[in-house]
DNA sequence: CGGCATCCATGGCGATACTG
DNA sequence: CAGTATCGCCATGGATGCCG
């Protein structure tokens, strides 16, 4: 009823991909040059915060600023649109933050029940 | 600052593969049978969805009931952790219906900037 | 009907090396 | 510093076939 569509689930797998949610939450406090985006998030690679940062300017939420210094700058920071998700983005976060600790037992509890080992 | 730690990029990757959040969503409006939200889903393999019901009922998030008729029959819904997961994923999902249009907009003007023809 | 097991193709993603 | 290019691993996920 609200996703039978391609347009939807592309943007949801945008989402959820492995990193770009951590990446907009970054940029969500401030502008960050590259290095600095890859240091605060934990163990991305550069190749694939790269292809992560291309994705989302595409999609229009990010934008890169390059200034051609001599050892080059370049700037990401989030858009309106990318600000915009940054509400439903947090409260999700919010969400699993609440709920990892009911999670996590609910997994033992499955776990437990169902092979009790092995 | 959020999701430093790994349980947190576990459960945005259950909610962000490819098919859970519409198994919620379509559970959110009611309990269905197996092959009915087989049909509700799109074009989700047997097997996906009951991978993807696996992984929801081992969080807690959705329960199964079997009754054991002549040909089986096997309802599932959300559990209350499950449904308090439907506002922020449907506050995303009214997110991306709101957005697809800037989105898609955003990708053609991309696209068409950065390599006129391939 | 509901579900598990197997096989197999695709592609996500990391490591590495090279360019501007 | 900020990328692009290449390679290779392995997880994701579809197709198919069998069981309760």
């Amino acid at each position: 009823m609200l996703e039978d569509c391609s347009i939807t689930r592309q943007i949801l797998d945008r989402v959820g991909d492995k990193w770009s949610v951590l990446i907009i939450v970054n940029l969500g406090a401030e502008a960050l040059r590259f290095k600095e985006l890859q240091r605060r998030s934990g163990g991305i690679s550069q190749r694939m915060l790269t292809q992560t940062l291309r994705h989302l300017e595409r999609d229009g939420l990010v934008w890169r600023k390059a200034t051609p210094t001599v050892p080059l700058t370049v700037e990401y920071g989030l858009t309106s649109i990318g600000e915009s998700l940054l509400g439903p983005l947090t409260s999700l976060v919010d969400w699993v933050n609440k709920n990892n600790g009911k999670i996590a037992k609910a997994r033992i509890d499955y776990d437990h029940q169902h092979d009790t080992q092995e």
